[in-house]
DNA sequence: AATGAATGAGTTTTCATTCAT
DNA sequence: AATGAATGAAAACTCATTCAT
């Protein structure tokens, strides 16, 4: 793992796990509510249910929180995001199902996305890299199946096309919690992943039916 | 004015908009750099050109300072947006460059709209809706645009269709912007706007096939 | 001056003279009773007469504190160390007169004293020189007394004597209110005075004596 | 034994004097550095090779800590003086040895010796007392010394010169670690010795040859 | 209108000490 | 006896806001 470590008092790894979860799960709720800024690390503490003092035995300072949280939500996010793209036959119909299972994943968790994006400025200098890395990872993800679909049903598309559609993919994804106050009044998540896909995938229809000809 | 009023202890009107201008230049420079939470309000007062003590006169809370950037920020983008999709003639074409010219507005002003986004969460609840009535302004902009390229074309569209295009030809030029660090990468402007610009005409696109057959 | 400055938000020369002064008056007594570390900084401005907020307008850390009660007492040892040097003849009686002039100046700043030596350890690594530069002036004094008396009277003594008297006189001065726990008890001010001189003179009486044979 | 007891939880005698000589090792390297009040008891126990509950074991509070530090230190010093004093005849030429060889501890053990000077006042007021009395014991020595001099040479001398002289040594070798940063550069070890013991003794050349004559 | 000194509640962080294992 | 996780009081320092000049 390249994850840059957040030192630890504490040495028995076990405790650090679980008493991590609970203070991500309590900053979690805290962030959603009020923001990374306005949170104090006492309320912190109380929501991971120990003291101060215990918070402190387990970061150095309240950017670690923020780390911690961003890194939890990605992995959230990108686990869940495994299971919603692991397709055995990957065709474009199958595809569509895929980007139906990843808005679905959005929807779940589109409060810790909201954080992450909006919090994402208050990451230390050396956080940054690490939490880009980690978004790169799920934009390949979907290149990985545009790719395999493309070769499976014989479409051509060249790598900066490829790069552009899984980018629109996972851009369109967040949109949908991310600014969910518009869109949430203007479709449901049905329609709106039916019409995205349909924007989305057109490219390769028309390359599928033109090669057909 | 549906504008909810910062309140001024100075009368002068004229002042006050020459102050508040000073203020917002100043204020839009420090968050840029580090935020709203990271700059303080002796910050944004030297960085205007006055005193700890003129700035109250002229906001109330550190907030109406957030408040009036966004505020004037969106006003920027609004008043360079209309210059950019004023197009005399509105063909798919024309649609095209209003994309690019849209674009390229956002290229410019995408420091100021990733502060826009990623401080939006601590406006104050009743600002919020203001805002987001603006911006509701700026996607109404380009549904015109694109209901009078419709008609114009002979293409029929849904409200619905209407509203998912608009909405992405917006969310895809903040994009650009906002996930910079990946997108100026892989793409230039011109790269970006092609490509951008194919996938979200193509429904258009294809309508107009259909229709001529 | 080469005195490294001490960060002051507010302007007005005037007032951060004073207000440094009352900040460094009930520092002084603060750190009499229980030392630097023992006395926390709303104790200091509570002292100093005003609230936590004003002391930080006027100083920067908490080590700024030390750095000014250690300045300041160096400069009011000084100055009545001037005083009581500055004798119009120079004999080796006006000098017994000088070094008890010097005594007394001690005896009656022994608290200041101590805080200075119990202290120093914590000074800032940039501090330090300067302090100790100030009390290299003040064994100066000595020497340049001990030059001169020497001369007036005829008596050679080499740069290392004088170095050493003057330092002697110097460190037996300190040591009256250093450790006057034992001292005290065993002498009053004038005895120790009367002992003192008598030993740290001798070396000067003896060549006076050799060289009048 | 006068020593006023710090308590231990543990009951081995042997155990307790072994685990407080770690302790003391441990903190005295600490102390030296960062001074008592910088030091942390999580340091202390580390550097003793223990854990911070075990030091506790040990201790009461960390003030315990510097008394027994302090303790050990004159404990140590005293040990070495009494070694450095055990001249078999007593002239005034081995009065100079003695001076010497007492300067050389004090080079020897100078941190220790300045720890015991800059964090005698953190000491609780019971524990004063105590180790002034090591002090006074000490300073005794040199009397002795003195007095038994003074009687084998037929010198007569007051208690109180006794005592001055006494004193006066005591203190010049302190110095000479005390005041280092300046002594050191002035002269060497033996310069000073030479030096110091000259006016040291003066008073005591001159009663002898007053009285030859 | 403008200034900037004063305020103190609120924030992060530390660390001596305890106590269950 | 030894451990080290847990605690929370207390510390230094910040900063939005006020108000006398």
């Amino acid at each position: 793992m390249t994850k840059h470590n957040v030192h630890a008092s504490v040495k028995d790894e076990k405790l650090v796990m679980k008493r991590r979860e609970q203070m991500v799960k309590g900053a979690v709720q805290l962030f959603k509510q009020k923001g990374f800024h306005r949170t104090t690390t006492r309320e912190i503490a109380k929501a991971a249910g120990f003291s101060i003092g215990t918070l402190y035995e387990y970061i150095r300072t309240k950017d670690d929180v923020l780390y911690l949280v961003c890194d939890s939500i990605y992995d959230n996010v990108k686990e869940r995001l495994e299971q919603a793209l692991s397709l055995d036959k990957v065709s474009v119909l199958s595809l569509r199902q895929a980007i139906a299972n990843y808005f679905k994943v959005m929807d779940e968790l589109q409060e810790e996305v909201l954080i992450m994006y909006q919090e994402a400025r208050s990451l230390s200098k050396e956080s940054i890299p690490y939490v880009l890395k980690k978004e790169l990872e799920m934009v390949q993800m979907f290149e990985d199946l545009l790719r395999q679909c493309a070769e499976d049903e014989g479409i051509s598309l060249t790598e900066k096309e490829i790069g552009a559609i899984a980018h629109n993919i996972f851009v369109q994804g967040q949109m949908w919690g991310f600014r969910r106050w518009v869109m949430q009044k203007l479709y449901t998540l049905e329609e709106y992943t039916e019409l995205q896909s349909n924007y989305l995938l057109y490219g390769m229809y028309m390359r599928k039916e033109e090669m057909g000809k």
